[in-house]
DNA sequence: GAATTTCTCTGACTAAGATCAGAGAAATGG
DNA sequence: CCATTTCTCTGATCTTAGTCAGAGAAATTC
């Protein structure tokens, strides 16, 4: 194993030494306010406005008799009421009380007690020094959290995908961008076998898409290719790219290729990097300026 | 409240979210093996050496019965063997057996295995900025959680800090350094009310240390500024000065003086920092250069 | 040599966090 | 309209983590 690998292990093993020190004081001492952690989680989650049992279950992925249980025992403080949901009787609905509310701020105050807590030993340029380190570290972990998954193309989070990638193409083309008017990827198309569509996620919100169309015998296009502007710079079109591929083997493509628009530099950059090279045209989309092509191994 | 402070504020908020998150799953899917979280970092404190029990109580800071029982569940386990320490026969040894270590191992695996998952999705520039990063919030938050405590010049602690002083020194100045010929600060010339020793501890090992002298009706003297080489750059020295500076205040102190090489640079220029002005000569410390002087207010 | 302290262990107890199997009510699908 | 599913709640039960009060043996102090 080379020595720089087991150097980056050691470092990363140190570091969640020191953090789950730091911040196990979190959970403890300043989130925990003479309340069990589970209630007070429960108590954040719930929100100012308000939540629907069902969300808040699925939100912090926890057993259904377990949550009401805490629910039972919060509204016993005088912290929450629950009513049943407007449109289905069978849900109910939590609100934190006045007394909830005072108690969920105190909650964020802690919180931020804890961070002050961190900064207020340093000195001013260390405390500039740390800020930055901490967003540099956490903008490099968000990027390992997010998985991809094929998915259909006629779901919320998929279209809503596409729907950012058509706004964003029409942003940046010189002559805006018009989906009619430009080779069709449309949802049967993009449904396996006949094609597939892959989101990236982080924290389960959709954070990039990509699709490829199979045509037996030819090559597969690949079509979609977007990372939201809040997720770039983390790597996330290579990885994208390489799910695709990885996609495209496994339903027996050979050659994929792909054509794009000059206004999308990073994008040309990408598949330059990536072991696509430039052809001619081998189609006639209007929007196109470059046509790429990969044989795969 | 200034914009930059709740934004510093904001991002530590932010980071602890994502990495309670990300880290979280070290003790539950890595570290714990299908064995309760206590049990699997005992059995890594244990360590392959062995450790003598109160040793293991003292670093994890757990209740002597807990302790107790949970090694016993280890030893039902066939993890570990206990035998009776050769010096003190109250007191109790514990080892790994081979299982045992081999169960260990399979920790430090997993804890590997998780700074790997960090690792894998990035590319090499990516990781490392990330190790980087990481390595600087490390420091920094270190900074945070050293802690100063007066403590009696005598416990080996400080006695080591002491040692310590005086082998830098020796190091360091051009005819090396020998305590007797130098001014005294005998452990109770250091011990309240005639004076103070003040410790800066992380994680409970010592990484600094000042004192200060008393006398009455005259300025107290500033003695034994000393922090460990692996603790500097993280502003210790002008915590260690400013507690100092509280301790005095605290004792009704109007004046700090003190006394110093001029190979010691950094503490030179730490002096100057914090308000000490240089002054003549006020004694004949035959190591000394330069007079330093600070009226509290 | 007696009194005190140190060290480990046992028993009794508690709280937190959680799982599982239904029950009852409402909604949905056919 | 009937069967099925969804949603919440209750009761029973479990594990983990931890505290506290001694007891017994050895070591240390006076």
């Amino acid at each position: 194993m080379d020595t720089q690998w087991v150097q980056q292990v050691q470092q990363i093993r140190s570091f969640n030494r020191t953090l789950t020190e730091r911040v196990g004081a979190l959970d403890d001492r300043f989130l925990g306010r003479a309340r069990p952690i589970g209630e007070a989680r429960l108590l954040w989650e719930i929100g100012v406005e308000g939540s629907e049992i069902r969300a808040l279950r699925g939100r912090l992925g926890l057993d259904s008799g377990y949550v009401s249980r805490m629910l039972r025992s919060l509204e016993h403080q005088g912290l929450v009421v629950t009513d049943v949901s407007p449109g289905d009787r069978r849900a109910r609905r939590v609100h934190l009380t006045e007394a909830g509310q005072a108690e969920r701020a105190e909650l964020g105050r802690r919180s931020n007690d804890l961070a002050v807590s961190f900064l207020e030993p340093l000195s001013d340029s260390q405390r500039a020094k740390l800020v930055a380190a901490m967003g540099e570290v956490e903008r490099l972990l968000s990027a390992s959290m997010v998985s991809f998954a094929v998915e259909d193309p006629t779901t919320p989070d998929a279209r809503w995908c596409i729907e950012q990638y058509f706004a964003e193409l029409n942003a940046r083309f010189e002559a805006g961008f018009d989906p009619s008017l430009s080779i069709s990827a449309d949802a049967h198309e993009l449904t396996p076998p006949a094609g597939a569509l892959l989101i990236a996620r982080l924290r389960r919100q959709p954070v990039g898409c990509g699709a490829l169309k199979f045509h037996t015998g030819a090559p597969a296009e690949l079509k979609r290719m977007w990372v939201a502007p809040a997720a770039r710079g983390l790597g996330l079109g290579r990885r994208l790219l390489h799910e695709l591929e990885q996609q495209a083997r496994a339903a027996g493509v050979d050659v994929i290729r792909l054509e794009t628009n000059r206004a999308l530099r990073e994008a040309i950059e990408l598949y330059r990097r990536n072991g696509y090279r430039e052809v001619e045209a081998f189609n006639n989309e209007p929007y196109a300026h470059h046509w790429f092509e990969k044989r795969l191994s």
